[in-house]
DNA sequence: ACTCCAGATCGACGCTCATCTATCTACATA
DNA sequence: TATGTAGATAGATGAGCGTCGATCTGGAGT
């Protein structure tokens, strides 16, 4: 981070030339930001958020089964909902026997709201 | 919310029956679920967040013209994306001149990070 | 008035996403 | 071993997104 921007653009200048110095970004920052745009990503769904919510309020494992029926959609896609959330690390999953039983990865939630704070 | 459901699905039940009670969800949570998605969508972009980060590094306004050769983005690219920033209400803008200064609404980020903890 | 420039908007393109139905996998119970 | 069921996967479809070049808008300076 800390670019250091000219804040105040010349308001003078011969024409023909750019109002701002060009400023060299430190690609350390994107990596991070990929990262980060990787979760916002996958809460960027009220379904997906919903779903979080669900998740945390029973703080154990709660089975797919008990979450399809809280939303209007079909059992493949709620999967679908919580395959995006796991491949961005916001939940986990358990397969002991016949149902599948979801949680919420805590530290990657804090993660991410203290990278935005 | 505190929608209660039924953690352990019933083990054996007559075949037919689905494996768990349908549940009702209250649809007050659905209306804030959307508004929260429509902030994290506009933080789930690479771009948009490290222009939100370089915003608030320069707690005050940035003009638009030191922002966009930050990125490899033409400019209608960059604006396109602040445009995103500001229709989340994540960001605000001001034009006094011919150019235009953005500035980041904390209170908007406060109050999705605050939802999500 | 005329020109120049910063920034927003438009239209197009290719790609991703959310959703569905249909199917597949694998565990359980009889 | 045969059947039923939970959940994941595959394929299709329509909508939305990120990006671009081109154009439009309107303030600044001559």
């Amino acid at each position: 981070m800390s670019v250091d921007l000219e804040l105040e653009p010349k308001t003078k200048r011969p024409p023909g030339e750019p109002c701002c110095e060009p400023v060299v970004y430190p690609d350390v920052e994107r990596e991070q930001a990929e990262r980060m745009a990787k979760i916002a990503k996958a809460l960027g769904d009220p379904v997906r958020l919903q779903l979080v919510d669900v998740l945390r309020k029973h703080a154990g494992k709660v089975c797919v089964c008990e979450l399809v029926p809280l939303f209007d959609l079909s059992q493949p896609t709620v999967s679908h909902h919580l395959k995006k959330l796991k491949d961005a690390g916001i939940v986990g999953s358990e397969r002991p026997g016949l149902w599948a039983y979801y949680y919420v990865r805590e530290d990657a939630l804090k993660e991410f709201t203290e990278w935005l704070s």
